[in-house]
DNA sequence: ATTTGGATAGTCAAAACTGACTAAATGTAG
DNA sequence: CTACATTTAGTCAGTTTTGACTATCCAAAT
């Protein structure tokens, strides 16, 4: 995913130059994709070696941050990606499905409780979803970001009934 | 996810032990974790030297494979990391948003195209899951792999349904 | 009998990612 | 004003993952 997570960063800069601890901000709490601090630092750097990111020193009273943008070259490299991957579909991981394919081989009492925690996190990070309500996440909201927004929460929805007919499941035959 | 991964391999060579790449083949074509080749028998060493499991040499004819099965203190991991994820939700990532969410910097109508091209290339993938039908991927179907196998169907299905809206957005403002 | 092509079995070097750390600046409570 | 916590900014070493490669075996075509 290193394309995509190079996309964001351009996308990002493309808007507002800026330095990596505030890119940072940005990512944590972005909700689809996840780009550590160290994988962030590390993308600019390669960036800038191939010439799609550029930064100058800036200082702040004593302390110097690197503030980059992006270049000719890089808005070039931003359309390419951009076009890349607006028209290839890949299919995403889904994590958690293992342990639930070997349920069985525990007994159903306990299988049930455990089901029973993962779905009060589900909940949660679903509720997590509807209080940020309409003030999501600043960034990435041009146009299509509204179907975006709904699309998350339309998948934690078919994730939580998911869950609930596998517990049905094994409550049926407890 | 690696836990997860060793957590595969574990309840794979538990049911049967096998050598590295039948195991291989069980997981191409796995729906829900991707587990490439090398990983496979990266984690098989790893698991070997925490005596998770074991091998033994089998000779065909000349050539010699590794078979591996799973050890006690193996079969005691595999409990445990059962229960560890079974009881842990983790959100999956979602490529391919990234991408969509910066769809407004191209016009509309090259968005569009490639949008459909994306769309085209989920339907693929879409039917290729209603083809296999039952006879899906052998392993994985005690019990709640019925859930799983529905749940990635709905998945796919939600997934187009999100496309061809933000598909409808574009047009309607071309 | 030999070449060709695919299935089988695995290895390795390189890339990608992240947990844990450092260290300066800036509050802020006493 | 000073000790202490928190935020800001960034680095680094180690783990994980994978693309590309090697090499053997078998079957069929030539």
């Amino acid at each position: 995913m290193t394309d995509e997570r190079k996309l964001l960063l351009l996308g990002l800069l493309r808007q507002t130059e800026m330095h990596g601890y505030v890119l940072n901000a940005h990512l944590q709490g972005m909700v689809p994709i996840s780009l550590k601090k160290p994988t962030a630092y590390n993308l600019l750097e390669r960036m800038e070696q191939d010439g799609w990111v550029d930064h100058r020193e800036e200082f702040t009273g004593d302390r110097s941050r690197k503030v980059y943008s992006v270049t000719e070259s890089g808005e070039r490299a931003f359309a390419r990606l951009l076009r890349e991957q607006l028209g290839t579909y890949i299919h995403p991981e889904l994590p958690g499905l293992v342990s639930m394919s070997f349920s069985d081989d525990l007994d159903a009492s306990e299988a049930l409780d455990l089901l029973g925690k993962r779905r009060a996190e589900l909940s949660e990070y679903r509720a997590s979803l509807i209080s940020d309500g309409e003030s999501h996440g600043d960034e990435l909201h041009s146009g299509s970001s509204y179907h975006v927004i709904e699309y998350v929460r339309r998948l934690a929805d078919l994730e939580a009934r998911f869950l609930d007919e596998v517990i049905k499941g094994l409550e049926s035959n407890i």
